[in-house]
DNA sequence: TCCGATTAATGGACTTTTGCAACTATGATT
DNA sequence: AATCATAGTTGCAAAAGTCCATTAATCGGA
C-alpha cells in the first residue's frame, strides 16, 4: 500500500473529520494532490536508475526509443515544458550516453535524436517498472475502473497536446 | 478551449502520429501530465487574485475558512507537502491579512489558523472560479464521466491522505 | 516532580526546476 | 535580397522543495 511519506506526524483523530469544501468536487484538485504523490511514488521506485527525477527522462527515453530521429520540441510539446527546458534534459542525457543528437538532413536547424545501446536497455528496463508502477498506486480502482480513467484522461491529454483522438476502435 | 500556450511551434502534422510507447496506458503519466496543464490555466485564470501560483494557498484558504482553528500540519498532509514549507505559505498569507494564527487553548504548542474578514472574501471569491475552472478544463467529458472521474479519483486521494473512505450514499 | 522522548512549528541553507528573454543559424516568403 | 519565422541554445533569476537543526511545549513514566 502506497502511503504518504513517513511524516504521519499529525493525530490521525485530527484529519479524519475535515471537509475539503468546494475541492472536493473539484476534478483538478484531485489530479494536482495525486500528482505529487504519484511522482513521488516513481521516483523511489527509480532510484538509482539513472532517469529518476520527473524532468520528463522517462517519456524522453521512451519517445526517442520508439521514434528515431524525433526532434526535442516534439518532445517538449507532449510533456507540455518550454523548448529550453528540453535542451537541458536532452543535454544531461547526452552526457550520460543515453541518446545522441544528429542533424537532420533536410533542415539543419533541427536535430533528430537517437537512442544509444545504453539508451535502449534503460528504456527496456524501466517500461516494466513505470507500468507496474502506476497500476500498483491505485490498488483500490478495479481493472476496469483503471481503463476508464486512463480513456477520459487520455482523451483530454490528446485534446491538448494536440494529438489526434483514439478512434472508438 | 483550452490549448497549450502559445509556442505551438511545431509542425501540427509533426505530432500527429507520434506514438506514446507503453505511457499511452499509463494512467500516472497522464496525471502528471494534466496536472501541469490544469494548474498553468488555473494561475491564468485566478491571476491578479492573491492566490496565483499554485503551492497550496488555494487549499488553505478554503480550509481555513471550512474549518476553523485548523493546524498547519493538517493542511500540510491534506496538500502532501513538507510542514516547512506549509510554514511559509501560512507566512505569506498572514502577510497579505487572510488568516490569523492564534495559539490553541488545549495544546500550547501548536497553533491554530483562522481566516480573516479579508480571507472570507477572497475565499468567496475563489470559491466559483476554482469549481468552474476545474470544470471548464474538460469539455469532452459528460458530466456524467466527470463525476466517474471525481469518484474514482477521490477513492485514491483519500486513501493516501488517511481520509476516510466516502460511505456509498 | 523531574527527566527523557515526542510533537508542533519554525528558520536557514541548499539544490533543483522553471520560465523568460535574448541570440544564432537556418529556412521560408514575397 | 530583404524580411520574417523556426529550431535549438544559453544565461539569468525567481520559485519550489528538501534537509536538518532549533525552540517550545506536552506527555509519560520513574
Amino acid at each position: 500500500m502506497v502511503q504518504l511519506k513517513s511524516k504521519r506526524s499529525t493525530d490521525p483523530e485530527a484529519i479524519a473529520h475535515v471537509g475539503l469544501d468546494v475541492l472536493e468536487n473539484v476534478l483538478s484538485y484531485y489530479i494536482r494532490s495525486l500528482n505529487m504523490a504519484v511522482s513521488r511514488d516513481l521516483d523511489e521506485k527509480l532510484d538509482g536508475l539513472e532517469v529518476a527525477k520527473g524532468t520528463g527522462k522517462i517519456t524522453t527515453l521512451l519517445l526517442v526509443d520508439r521514434h528515431p530521429g524525433i526532434r526535442s520540441s516534439v518532445i517538449a510539446q507532449l510533456v507540455m515544458r518550454d523548448r529550453s527546458a528540453m535542451v537541458r534534459v536532452v543535454d544531461q542525457m547526452e552526457e550520460q550516453g543515453l541518446l545522441t543528437r544528429r542533424a537532420d538532413d533536410e533542415d539543419n536547424r533541427a536535430q533528430g535524436l537517437f537512442i544509444t545501446r545504453k539508451g535502449r536497455e534503460l528504456a527496456d528496463r524501466i517500461r516494466p517498472v513505470v507500468v507496474k508502477q502506476s497500476r500498483d498506486f491505485f490498488p483500490d480502482l478495479s481493472d476496469e475502473e483503471h481503463r476508464t480513467l486512463i480513456t477520459l484522461l487520455g482523451r483530454t491529454y490528446r485534446r491538448i497536446v494536440g494529438l489526434p483522438q483514439q478512434t472508438p476502435a
